[in-house]
This record gives structure tokens, sequence and C-alpha cells, in this order.
DNA sequence: GATGAATGAGTATTCATTCAT
DNA sequence: GATGAATGAATACTCATTCAT
């Protein structure tokens, strides 16, 4: 029977999805004409919209994909022993996807989306809880930290999850743009930001706990 | 013929530019037609085009627009005594421009400007700039907070630059999206970040107040 | 390989056919997607084209099965005593076809495919001959009626044949359409129009015979 | 001032329709390409979307244009004496308008509407209409005739308009489709319908009664 | 200067048909 | 025999731009 596995399914799903990434990061999604995606995939069109409704439903796909994957990201977390190494692993964990040369189509998507999520629902509700998600995690951890006595309580933590993810995303921006943005030196400074919420007397808090 | 004086030629160009803003603020530069802006301005298609080359001519038109009231804004340091008061003074500004009602139409726009600017040469050179100048600005007052011994050193002040910009950024994207985005929280965060990067010994500080 | 039975092979026939008919009968023949047909047959695209070698195949299909219907209800004049009983039975039978709530959709897809005719060859050979058909029969019956009298010799067989053929093609447009088509006083006046093309004076007819 | 005036535009409306019409002649609705008419019409693409807003916009206004042109056939009975004689007059219009070697193309159009009708509703309700509008010119007429002793009384008004209908409705399908249709013929025939449903001899009305 | 009618290449999407399995 | 995934030409419609008036 012609009923194609699920696998080989699954495999030209992601083919073109493949397709469209590459292409709507190079052009943008408007830009993007769905002949480009069809010829990039190798497939046809009708075999392109044998998996995906419409190009919209290619974008909020990908959308999805990108959420998933974040998803991933921000479960590092988990097998982080306090507050502070579990923050700095999620630093890590994002420092590192923001330099992967392989990650540099999906970025540049990423910020197409950004622009995107402004006018379509699917999108915004994608892009919403990409943050939240991470944000939600920061939020915990420094909670737990500001109970330890290890965060100043003088700032929200909300606030502060709210600054790292701003600077994640503006990093996404400045490297997409820029020839010479230095990451190592620009993660030095978010180590740095992070150390300026903890509370200065290490030694009386070691103490504390011991 | 009677040659239109230059006053109203320059009212003609902005009451475009005004349409098309509203315009790419609701519709993104590629889902907005000419005829929108066309309508929206009150003129005819070949006024618009008397004024304006193409649709991206307009496109570019309002980044070097953004371009230019961005650097007035960088500007507000110059009255500074000191750099922490200029930097204060700086971030203070954006503040107000991020938090403005009226700019909001301007922000959405500024997003899609960036998404643009990946594949404009002409619109990422203006975005592009209009980074490089704050951040110049920024790294001069830092570079001399550091000399003054204000500021730590081990963090480079291009670095600290770079993460005080993509703070801004981040904060515009989720304000644009979010609905419950807690500026005022942000900035005692941000407050918070220079803080972080100060001296902290005691001594120096007493000093410095007193 | 199994070959299937003829017995099988004609009620997947049939099936196709009937998922035709609802589909025609609803969309029209070109708004009519084969997916359409394919659905509602519970087959397979390639099991449709197993039995029918394409769309206009299945169209003239109907075509003619609808002419070999019609042959049927033409018979009906065979069991008559004399034309007038003939010419009635006939009124009769269409009008009871014209009646039946099951043939509504085969007599919307005969409205189809009368436009069709204008277009399709074999359509119109299949359309065209079954107006031929009980033409022949009623001018049989009406030239036979002259003959013996009944019915008046100034109208030609032909056009009457015509008129009989054309008031029951409008009836079944006026039907298809209307709401409030009052079928049983119209077969009243279609009496009446018989009525009015026999002889009226008994004396007259006594004469020919003589 | 480049604004058209309502002549010119009313023209290249005209142009476009006539373009349509003969298009839809031939190959129906749904099998002409509206490349076809761009083309036929003399214009461009964009310019038959400049005066209609979609093809089902040029169906339903030739839809609309055929019943107009049908309101104006009707009104020849204004000018008549007596009933019997509007009836002949109305005959003898649509009899012309059936014969019109010019008119062919919009009684194809109209077969092809009729079809249509069963599925759109706008050109349903004007294909209605235009039924309707003459329908109820006859059924006054008639029943002024059956009021002043002139038509028999024992067939509905209505029953005998939707005959006389039905009759040029399946005129134009036979003449459309047929190489031999005899319209003098069937005239005749037409006619004698209408005889058979006078009174013949007043003094024999008052006999049948009693 | 100003207008808006006209252009026509470009767009996303559909669908009758085929054929490898 | 039967399946349904795949094809790709065809479709209706859009829109940035021009230019006769």
């Amino acid at each position: 029977m012609p009923k194609i596995s699920d696998q080989k399914r699954e495999s030209r799903r992601q083919q073109i999805l493949e397709a469209a990434l590459a292409c709507f990061s190079k052009d943008g999604f408007h830009q993007t004409g769905m002949a480009d995606i069809v010829k990039r995939s190798g497939l046809s069109h009708g075999a392109v919209y044998l998996y995906f409704q419409s190009k919209d439903d290619l974008i909020e796909a990908l959308a999805d994909d990108r959420h998933r994957r974040e998803a991933v990201l921000n479960s590092v977390v988990q097998g982080a022993r306090d507050p502070l190494e579990g923050l700095r692993a999620l630093v890590g964990v994002y420092a590192q996807w923001l330099t992967d040369p392989a990650g540099e189509a999906r970025r540049r998507v990423g910020i197409h989306g950004w622009a995107e999520a402004l006018r379509n629902r699917r999108v915004r509700a994608s892009v919403v809880e990409g943050i939240d998600m991470p944000r939600a995690v920061i939020v915990a951890l420094i909670e737990r930290a500001q109970h330890d006595g290890l965060f100043k309580r003088d700032v929200s933590a909300d606030a502060i999850a709210r600054i790292l993810i701003a600077m994640f995303q503006g990093f996404v921006l400045q490297k997409s743009w820029g020839e010479d943005f230095d990451i190592e030196a620009c993660m030095v400074a978010v180590d740095g930001v992070i150390e300026g919420f903890r509370t200065t007397k290490p030694d009386v808090r070691r103490r504390t706990r011991t």
C-alpha cells in the first residue's frame, strides 16, 4: 500500500520545513515565494501543500518548532544543584545557542517571527510563550536565590528575568546584523550583571548555611 | 506652473511619512500596500511617487527618520557633569521613549525595521548606525567612569554598552507584544545592573557621596 | 490476481456514479472536484480512474445514464390503445418523473448537462437524442391522431412535440429553482394544451372517417 | 484630470461585459478563464478588476444585464388594447428575441446562467425575477381575459403563464443545441396553444355552464 | 504640479491525473 | 486489483509603478 510510513512522512515534512527555514532566513516571510520553497525543497507545489495547508501554516509551524526547541533549552536547569548554578547553566545554554553557526538561519527567522508576531496572533502566541517559559524558570531560580539570601531582594525577580531575556534578544539582533559582535565579551558582561544582583558579602552567607 | 513652496513640500512629505508609519505599524512593510498609504495620506498615487521614488524609498526614509530622532536622544549626555550622571540621563531618556504611548507606532515599525535590516542594506546601515551611535556614547562614558575608578575594569566598556542597548531592544519587543510588561520594575532592574558594574569599595563610594 | 466479478464491478461503477451524481447535483460539473467524488464514493482516486477514464468520462456516463432512463419512460406509449391515451400516458410518466423527490438530484444534474451540452459534443449528442426519442414518439402519436381526425391538422406534429417537450424542460428549470412551483396546476394546464389541439366538432371527424 | 468621464467608464464596462459574454457563451462560466476575457476585451488584467471585483461579479453583472433587457421586453404589453393582443405582442417579442441571430451568445449564456442559478444565490435571484416579471404580466392579461369571457376559466392563469414561459425556456434550449429547430412552426403551435385556451363561441359557453 | 486609470508580472493555491508500491 | 502520494500546469487575483491628461 502506498500509504507512506510515518517516518517517511515526517522526513518529508522536515525537508519542507528546512527549505522554508532557509528561504525565510534569506528573504523574510513575505518576500519569500512559495515557488522558492518548492524549488529548494526539491518537491512539487502540490507536495508542499500536502504537508502544509498554506504559507501561513508553514510560518506558524516554524514558530512552533522554534518554541519546542527552546523548551528543551530551558530544561537544562533541572539538573542544577543550586539556583546560581541553574542560572549559569541557562545562560550558558542560550549563549551556546546564540553562537552556534548552524543556528544562524533559525536566529534570523526568529527575528522575522518577532516582527510577524505583531500581526499574526498564532505567531505572537508562540513567541510570547517562548518568552514566558524561560521567564518562569528564571523567576523561580531567582526567587529561590533571594530566599536563600544569595540574591539582593530590592529588585523583582520578574524584572531580572525580563532583563536577562531582553539581553539575549538584543544579542540575537546585534549578532544577526553585525560583523563584529563579540559574544565572548558580552557573556562576561552578562556574568557581571548576574554577579551584580548577588548579595555582596559571600563569607557571611556561607557561614549562615554551614 | 506654481512651484510649491519648500514649506508646503516638507509638510506633504511628513503627511506621507505619517501615513506610512501608521500603515507599516499595523501591517508591516510587505503586507502594507501603497494603496493603503495613499488612502491614509489623503493624497493620490502620483503625489506619493512625487515625494518618494518607491515603497522601499519610503521604508528607508522612515528608517533614517528613526535614526535621526535617536541621535537627538543620545545628545542628552552632553549636559552631564559626570559619567554616571550621563549614563543615567541616557537610560532615562530611552526609558521615556519606550514608555511614550505616542511612540508605539514608531516602536512597532522599528521592530519591522529590525527584520527588514536583515535583507535591506540601506535599512541595515541605518539600524546599525542607530546602535553604534549610542554605543559610542556609552563606551565613552564607561571608559571615563572606569578611568575615574567609578566602574569595575574587568568588563569591557563595549560589552556593557552592548548589553544596555540589547536590554532596551528586548524591552521594545516585550512591550510591543505583551500586555503586562512592567517597565517601571524593569528600569529599577536596569539601575541595578548599572550599579552592579560600579566599583564596590565602600570608602570610594562614601567619598563620592560625601 | 483476483479478477473482480462482473457483478461487483457493476456495483462499484454504480457506487461511483451515485457519488458523482450527488456531487454534481450540489456543485455542478466544474465546481465539483474529483476529490469530492472520491471521498463521497468511499473509494480511492485510483479506483475511480479504474472505472472511468476521466472526469469528462464520468459526466458523459451520467448523461448516457439519463438518456437510458428516459428511453424507458418513452416506452410507456407501447401499451396504449389509441393515440390520445398514449399521449396522456407519456405526459403522466414525465409528470411523475418531474415530481419524484428522489429524482431531484438527477433533474439538477440534467440542467447542468443542458449547459454542458453547449460545449461538449458527446453530452450534446446524448441530450439531443434524449429529446429526439420522445419527440419521435410524440410525432408518431399525433400524426396518427391527426390522421384519425382526433387532432387538428393545422399545426405540425413536430411543432406540437417540441412544444410539449419544451414545457417539461421549462418545468424542470422552474421547479429546480423555485419554491412555489405548483406542478398539479401546471399538469392541468398541459392537459388543456393537448385538449386545445383536439378537433372540437364530432361531426367533422365522422365525415373524415367516412 | 485623468478622472475618466462617466461615458468612457460605461463604455469600458460594456467592453468587458461583451468580452465576457462572448467567452462565457463559448465555454461556460467555469471553463472560461479570466485570461480569456482579458485577452478578448483588449484590456489588461488589472483593468478588468478595476471594473469588476471578481469573476463572480462579472457573472452576476451579466445576469443582471439579462434581467434588465428582459424587463424591457415585458413592457410591450403596455400598449395593448385588449388582453389577447397583449399576449400576442408578448409572445411575438419573445419569439423575435429567440430568433435574433445577434442574441445567440446571450441565449447560450442564459442557459449557463440557469445551471449557475442552482448554486449561486445572486444569479438565482436574478433568474427567478426574470421569470416572475413576465409571469406577473401574463397572469394579469389572462385574468383579465378570463374575466372578459375571452379565456376559459378552468385553468389557473398562473399555470398558463408558467406553461408559456416554460415553452420559451425549452425553445431556447432546443434552438441552442439543435441545428433544425423550426421556430416558425413552433410559434404557430404556440398560437394554437393560446387559441386552445380561448372560449370558442360565446353561446357555447353559456350552454356548457347550464 | 497633481491625478487616478491602466499595466502586467507576480502571487498563493488548486486539482485532474498518474504511478510506484 | 487498489491505494493515495505526488505532480505541475492552470487559476483567480494583486499591487508597485507609470503616464496621459
